[in-house]
Formats: C-alpha cells, structure tokens, sequence
RNA sequence: GCGGGAGUCGUCAAGCGGUCAAGACCUCGGAUUGUGGUUCCGAUAUGCGUGGGUUCGAAUCCCAUCUCCCGCCCCA
C-alpha cells in the first residue's frame, strides 16, 4: 500500500459504522452538561503557541516534546494538544468576565500531541470537556465532579472509579516540594533518571515513579512521613473537607489518592481523575481539577475556575457496540422513474429511503432490501396502475398493499 | 524517546524454503422470467506491510524500513 493510502501514524479513519457512537456521547454530553447550564464553545484547532507553553506549562511533556508546532507568516502556531487553554482565551478575549458568574463552557473536539501511539493512545484523539469559571466555592467542584459522574452513567458505564486528590494552593504546595526536596536530597543520585529530572522539574511527579528502587526509597519512613503529612493549608483543607462532604452527601463515591498529580501545571487545591479498569494502561477516561490561577496567569482578570476533559475514543471503547440503524424503506421497482418519484416523496415526508438505481432483477432488489431496510416498497406493474404501494414488513414477513398516500402511516406503525 | 510481540484478500485465518498461496465470512453473479433472510453453484490475492539481499527456487531465511499491538514515559 503506497504513502498516500495509509492514515499518518497515530490517526484513525471514523468509519460509518462507528459514527452513530460518537453521536451517543456528543447528544449526551449536550444533554447533560445543558442539565447543568453549560453553554457549547467551539475555539479554533490552532492557536499561537504561546498560548500553551504559558497556559499548560512549559516544564510539561505535552508542551516541551508533544505539539505539533509550525510557522506561518512569522508567527509560531500549533495545533491544541488540549482545550483548557483555548476557552480560558476565549472567555478572556470575549470579555465573558463580564458575564454573570459562573460562566459555563462545554466543548468538543480533537486534540494533538506527537506521541507514541498504543492503546487509549492516539496523535489525533478527541476529548468532550467543560470549564467553569468565577466560583471559588467548593460547590463548583462538586457539581463538576457529579456531572461527571453523570454523563458517564448516561452513556451506561457504571464500574468507574472517581479518585480524587488536593494539591494544595501555590503556597503550600511551594512548601510541601520544598520539604519533599529536603527530605529526597540525600538519596538523589540513586533516582532513576527521570526522577532525577522530575526532583528539579516537578517534584510531586516523583511520588508515582513505577521504578522499583525508586519505590524502595520512597518507602523510608522519613520520606512517607512527609509524603503522607497533611501539606495543605487551612483553607486549602477546609474547600477540600467540604468538596467531600459535597459529594458525599450527592452519593458520588471517590477514592481519596494522595499520589494523584496531574501533569498540567496549571492545577491547584482539587484535581480528580475517573478510571476504568477496561481500558489497559491508559486507564483514564477522565481528569480534571481547579486551575485558579490560570485566567489572571494569561493576563485576564484572575479567575477561579474548574474543568475537566474526556477522551471519546476511550469512551466509546467502553460502551457497547449500537447496532447500525436500517432506512425505513427499500422501493424495489423496475420502473425508476416511478420508484425516484415515490422515494422523493417519502424523504420529504422525513423518511430514510432508497431504492435500486441500478434496477436489478426483483428478487435481487428484495434481497437488498432485507439487508438495508426494515420494509420494502414495492411498486410493480398493478401499484402503478392502481397508485398504491405492496409493504413488505421484512421481519415478519406479513405483505399489505394500500394507496400511496397511506403508506406513510403504515411505515410509522 | 526506550524495551517486547506481530503484519498473508474488505474481515477472520491456514501455510513456516520446492506444484497453481487452503478455508470461512462479507461482496458480486447464477440456480429462481414479481417476493429476500435457508439451500446449491460460480467469481474474487501474478499477491503474502514496503524495499533490498541469500537461494536453482522465498509468504516462508537475513537486513533495513513502515505500521499496529503490549509495556515504560506521559496523559484523555
């Protein structure tokens, strides 16, 4: 198969079989998050690129190795690996500040980040997400998080596991890594290498390296001492106690997960994360968190706010597969004209209908009529004459014939 | 970016150095000249991811490359 026949690595073709899935979680994410008062946005693919490596960080991976980056016309662009940070640019640019709080934005759409492909994996995938902006209230993370919980449900999946963290405000999150430093410092040079990256780079990533002689360090008792000392300020302690009992008192079951460090820089206090145990590695089907400083960060009026965002081919892995929907009728006729009249006819009645353009033999026309439709419309020399119609029902196999203006009745029973 | 596995018709697959590359499903045509989903017959890979090499001979061995899958990393 010659270059230009393949997708790009990483890409995949949604083939019609497969769209009436997307169709599921899209009418539902509308459904539900509108349930809520949010309002869809749709911000453009590309962005300047400084967008991202001032709005998802430049110490993260997805900003320093996985954008799809270019030049045009002197300016540097680059397809969105994420969306949080285009609508944060939208609601600042659109002077939504202005907008009674809270403001709240749902999206769809595909993202892009130069990885290695594998399962749950791709370059080009899709999140559906949501953002609100201007409460600080631990309500707004609760009822994020229960929409969440929602929409999954909706879409039939019920064994997920909502795990949820805080990391703390600036401060004493600045405190925290400082102690963690501190309390690493001695045995740095035996890290593994990336630990050894991420001791400068991002400290609390340290906590979840999967390297056994990493883990072994992490388990001395004057390091898990810090690592499950109670970091965060009063106040940041006071919003999560009280998203807890929000979402306590909304049924919405959680693990609490102290490792939980999401890679955006942008987090701050609740960051949560929903898994499946279906999925393989990537097991996240979605993550989000309080991103408080990111408005003002971007030079718009600081802004508390929380999202989160989902991928959909994640999704739709998980839900079953929707059987594919049949026209509501097959004209089988060897008369065309007579069969393109009558099709028309019945599409302008809002029926989904065809019939054979080739004008094969009958019994072929019936045949492909049992396979696409659920009746066939059969016009023969007599229904012509007569102006009527033969309905086939194709499951039971029962025929009637009636005028042609009843038939469109018949087809809704 | 780093490890491991795999790539044979649209799909699932047998073949593992020596005729014409099994079979099944799908698709198409016919048996059936106005009635299908059952049955029967027939068609469909000068080709075995791609490019080189070894050999009298390669889908089968070797090298490279691409892609997919699994893990690491990262994340949705």
């Amino acid at each position: 198969m010659s270059e230009i026949l393949k997708v790009l690595k990483g890409t995949k073709d949604i083939l019609p079989q497969d769209v009436n899935m997307w169709h599921l979680v899209e009418q539902k994410a509308d459904e539900i998050f509108s349930k809520y008062g949010f309002k869809e946005i749709r911000t453009p693919i590309i962005e300047v690129t400084e967008l991202f490596s001032r709005g998802v960080g430049d110490t993260t991976d997805i900003v320093n190795k996985e954008m799809y980056t270019f030049e045009k016309s002197d300016r540097s662009i680059t397809l969105r690996p994420e969306n949080t940070a285009g609508v944060v640019r939208a609601y600042i640019e659109n002077g939504m500040s202005r907008l009674s709080a809270p403001v709240k934005l749902w999206y769809k759409g595909p993202m892009f980040r130069y990885e290695r492909p594998q399962a749950g994996r791709q370059r080009q995938f899709h999140q559906v997400g949501v953002e609100m902006f201007g409460i600080k209230q631990p309500t707004a993370d609760a009822e994020v998080i229960l929409m969440a919980t929602n929409f999954l449900k909706s879409l039939g999946l019920n064994d997920l596991e909502v795990e949820i963290n805080s990391l703390g405000c600036p401060k004493c999150r600045e405190e925290f890594k400082n102690r963690l430093k501190e309390v690493l410092k001695p045995y740095l040079s035996e890290l593994c290498e990336d630990c050894q990256k991420r001791y400068e780079k991002n400290p609390l990533r340290l906590l979840d390296c999967k390297v056994e002689s990493c883990k072994k360090i992490f388990e001395k008792p004057e390091i898990q001492e810090v690592v499950n000392s109670d970091f965060i300020c009063e106040e940041c302690e006071e919003h999560y106690t009280a998203v807890k009992l929000y979402l306590d008192r909304m049924g919405v079951k959680y693990i609490e997960n102290k490792q939980l460090v999401r890679g955006l820089d942008y987090y701050n206090r609740t960051v949560f994360e929903i898994k499946s145990n279906n999925l393989g590695s990537q097991n996240a089907v979605c993550g989000g968190g309080r991103y408080d400083g990111l408005v003002g960060q971007l030079g718009g009026e600081p802004t508390p706010a929380i999202g989160f965002a989902m991928g959909m081919e994640r999704l739709i892995s998980l839900i079953p597969k929707l059987e594919p929907k049949k026209l509501d009728g097959y004209i089988v006729s060897e008369h065309p004209v007579d069969a393109f009249l009558f099709a028309e006819e019945l599409r302008h009645e809002g029926l989904n209908v065809e019939f054979d353009l080739t004008t094969k033999k009958f019994s072929k026309q019936i045949e492909k009529a049992a396979k696409v439709a659920k009746y066939a419309l059969i016009l023969g020399e007599d229904e012509i004459a007569n102006h009527c119609v033969s309905i086939k029902n194709l499951e039971k196999g029962t025929q009637i014939t009636v005028d042609r203006i009843d038939c469109i009745k018949m087809l809704e029973l």
